[in-house]
Formats: C-alpha cells, structure tokens, sequence
DNA sequence: CCTACCGATCGGTAGG
DNA sequence: CCTACCGATCGGTAGG
C-alpha cells in the first residue's frame, strides 16, 4: 500500500477500516488516527466521509467492468465459447477480489450506505455485471455446452459464491490467488458443464 | 410477523432494521418508531442494543444447528451416504434462511457487532457449521461419490453462495422457498458429483 | 494540517 | 411505558 497521493492513502485506509467494522462503525477520526493526523485536517483532502466510501466503491466497480470486458472480449473464444469465456469472466472477478480485498468488500457490502443517485447506480452497475454471468450461462445452455438451469439464480449464486472471498482469503494464506482462481473455475465449470465434459 | 411477547417483537423489528441498514446504522429510537414507543422505553424490555443483537444472532445460530442436525440424522441415509446428507443439510439451510431472512441476514453480516466472547462464541459455532458441510464433501469423496476437490474451499463457496439468499430472496417474488431449495442442491450436487452420476 | 468549536444524535439512566 | 436528562461521540466548519 505505497502512498501514491495523500487523497489516495486516506482511500486505502477508509478501505481496510470499512470492510473490517463497516461503514457506519468507523469514524472519520478513525482514519485519521491510521494516518497520524487530526481527524478535521481529513476535509482538506475530501469534502465527506460519504465521499470517501463513494469513491472506493466507483474505483471497484470499475475495476470489476473493466476486468470482465477485458476477459470476455480477449482470446480467440471471442463470442463464439460460453464455457471458455466464463471461465475467464470467473478468473477476472477472483483477480480483481484478491488484488485489493479491502475495496472488494467495501463494494459488495457497503453501498448500502450511499444514497440517492450513487446508490441507485451502483445497482444498476451491479446488476448490469451480474447480466454477463447470466447471459454467459444462457448462451451456453443454448449451445448445448451447460446443462439447463435456472441461469438467473446460477448466475447469482456463483457472484454471491466469489463474494464471499473476502471473507476468508488471505494473501499469506494456504491458498495463492491464482490457486483460488482455478478452483473456483473448476467448481463452477462442474456446476453447469454437461455430459459432454 | 405475530406478537407473542414485546421483547420478542422488539427482536423482530431490529432483525428487518439491523438486516436492511446494519447494526451501527440503526439507532435504539429507530427500532422504538416503529413499535410507536419512545426510545428510552426500550430499556424496559431489553438491557442494551447489543443484548438484542446478541438475542437475534443466538437465535439464527441455534435455528442452523438443530435443522442440521435433524437433517443430517434423519432417514435411511444417516452417516452411510454422503450425497444424500448434503443434499439434505443444503436443503436445511436454505429453509431456516427463507422460514426468516432478516434474522439470517444479521447473523451472517452483523456478527461483527458482537464484542469479546459472544463475538468468539459465534466464530466457533459458525465454524462447526462449516465443518459439517466439509467433513460431508469428504466423506463423499471418500466414497467415490464426489468428485477430488478441495474440501475447505468448496464447503466454503457452498455456504457462501447459500448465504446470498437473504440479499435477493423474497418470499412473494419469483421462485418460491422449496424451489430456491430445489436448485441449490442440483447446483450443489452437479458440482461435487463425479461421473458416477 | 492544526486548534477550537458547532449542532445533532448516540446509547443509556433516573424517577416516576 | 413516559418525560427529562446525561456524557460521549458524531460529521463537519471557521479561521488560521
């Protein structure tokens, strides 16, 4: 976590905080406490702490859209191999998770406490990602490449399944991320491929 | 949502608050508004806001752990088949989420909230749980009913998908309790199974 | 980035 | 179950 920009170590830091006590649990004189300043001297780099977590979590989700348009559109399986594209719209989600744990969660959990206008984007943002994984899981089924299932709730039972990885992964831990990723490629792959694998 | 005593329809109305906002955004006069009483007038009932919470999060665990019990003790499959004990503990658990998502959200968000030993405590427990989907996946892989994989991860992303339920579920939306159930253990079953199926 | 300070709200108590 | 009230803490501002 190298401080980049004074603005930026407050992010990091109002990220770690968030996602271990929540939004509403951490006070602004908490991450400042973090950053050896007096709680006032944070509003000289941001003008709420509701900024603070907005910004974290539009940085995540576009880290999250970025990632998966990058995956799905990358490789010869351009539009043409569900299996092979969800794989990597899977391996994406896992990489970005475990490349900052922290915002990840903040994403997943903490965009309750916006408000208003980011509230409601950030839903629709969410649930425009979510349609990747369905329409994934869809157009495998159509090819005859994933067996029938109700691709809505598949699709949302493999995101809540990613999700929770912040809940358990560690950097230092048993597992590497890349190790994690390939599992979880395995387990969702076995859930919707056919007879045919 | 019957009122059989105040202090369990106090338990309820901070199980919808506590789950829709969380525990630190929810206020003690929160909860009283909407039991039309004053916020001090709580205290006649309950002896502190983390007494409530605690109250909610025992009650969930302790529901988990007896419908796991029945359900992995139950019919001709006990301790001889693996496939069909998980197939049951799933079903288990989505029933005592979708019997009251509220409470199973706050027991699977808002433990954080918890101090000291009730915050251990439920750590333990929620780990024991886990441990019952666990040792089944390897007692099925024993078995050579489930296919190799890695136990913990996988009994991890199970409960972890599971546990998104209460962030979509409606009880008068599209798919009704026993479907959800129906779906989940296909899933679940489709990704352990190996080609014995 | 600091000190001094603001009004609002928090969980909870006293005393009926 | 109520009114009156408590000390603590909240997010944020003024003015340097």
């Amino acid at each position: 976590m190298v401080e980049l920009s004074r603005r930026r170590a407050i992010e990091d830091v109002a990220s770690e905080l968030f996602s271990a006590h929540g939004y509403a649990a951490t006070s602004v004189r908490d991450i400042a406490r973090v950053l050896d300043i007096q709680g006032p001297s944070l509003y000289a780099h941001v003008t709420s702490k509701e900024d603070v977590l907005w910004a974290i979590v539009d940085r995540a989700a576009t880290r999250f859209e970025t990632a998966a348009e990058a995956a799905v559109a990358s490789g010869a399986h351009a539009g043409q191999d569900p299996a092979a594209a969800l794989a990597a719209l899977v391996r994406a989600h896992v990489r970005v998770i475990t490349d900052d744990v922290g915002a990840a969660a903040v994403f997943v959990h903490e965009w309750r406490a916006l408000a208003g206008e980011r509230r409601a984007g950030v839903l629709g943002r969410r649930d425009a990602y979510e349609r990747r994984f369905r329409d994934l899981i869809e157009a495998g089924i159509a090819t005859g490449d994933f067996e029938m299932t109700d691709s809505s709730l598949a699709a949302t039972a493999v995101l809540s399944a990613l999700n929770g990885i912040p809940g358990w992964y560690r950097a230092d831990g048993r597992l590497p991320a890349n190790r994690v990723a390939d599992h979880f490629v395995d387990l969702v792959m076995r859930m919707l491929l056919g007879a045919s694998r």
